[in-house]
DNA sequence: AAATAATTTGGAACTATTACAAATTTATAC
DNA sequence: GTATAAATTTGTAATAGTTCCAAATTATTT
């Protein structure tokens, strides 16, 4: 990803620029595959070898804040970070583990953008998602 | 809660019909409150000395595997369980904590309830939920 | 009641995440 | 560009939810 798009992102959000930022935000940016933070920071330790796991953390949960990123409560045990701010679902295939970006249902794009009220209450963030067994893991075990 | 009845529930399960087990699904089905593991192990500890918490852990897991219950992924710190299996939506208030009970969107209880699939994919569990403020913290603020 | 099987217990281990103080890097002022 | 101040990073320790496991207990079968 070009470095001067990521300073670009950075700098929209106010956020100063640093060397692990600028490596974080491009690797999410260029990854779209809902990692760990785990898997950032193993991902980023081979050409940044002193990065703190740490970090890691502190910069996810900054971008997180300031609405760069979402994290997704989909498996207990561990978050995951999502580039894509735009609201849509997910599917979390229990053989292959991965998770698969689907379309809202039941309510548009537009409205879950932005804070709503339901039954009196006020929505803010919107978030669906599935457990099953992806298209792909289905061919094979059909197969 | 009726004794009989929970035990009964148990059996519907082929489950095996032990003490610690009575008194935590009994507490799931008078509490519909969404507890945490540790909620349940606290509530129930005054009255049953020496229950452990990885009996509630273990219960918690043999109930949810054999479709008793349903756990929750809303707060990334920890699960909640919902006593309810009827699929439905959740608020997270950001300001009491509490997980409130919502209808689903976009999909019906019927189809939801049973896998079904959806662009190749199979769904096998359905999850909506939502961060905001629920209706009466909205109304405290308001004051 | 004895034998067997299932369950519970409690303490240790595991793991994702956060806290924190010292070291380093970045931004600002000259 | 250099000095100074501010912001950020680092590494280690702490925290907390959850799981592991072997010994003890309880439930079930004979
Ligand atoms: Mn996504
Ligand atoms: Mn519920
Ligand atoms: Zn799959
Ligand atoms: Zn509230």
């Amino acid at each position: 990803m070009n470095r001067e798009t990521v300073i670009g992102r950075l700098k929209e959000y106010g956020l100063g620029i640093t060397q692990p930022r600028i490596e974080i935000l491009s690797y999410l940016m260029e990854n779209h595959v809902h990692p760990t933070v785990d898997v950032i920071y193993e991902s980023l330790l081979e050409n940044n070898p002193g990065l703190s796991r740490t970090t890691v953390y502190n910069t996810v949960q900054l971008l997180t804040k300031c609405g760069a990123l979402r994290t997704l409560c989909i498996d207990e045990s561990h978050v995951n970070i999502d580039e894509n701010t735009m609201p849509h679902a997910h599917l979390l295939c229990r053989e292959c583990g991965r998770i698969i970006d689907l379309p809202l249902k039941g309510i548009s794009v537009e409205k879950a953008s932005h804070p709503f009220t339901m039954d009196g209450n006020m929505i803010e963030e919107v978030h669906q998602y599935y457990r099953g067994l992806c298209q792909e893991c289905r061919n094979k075990q059909n197969k």
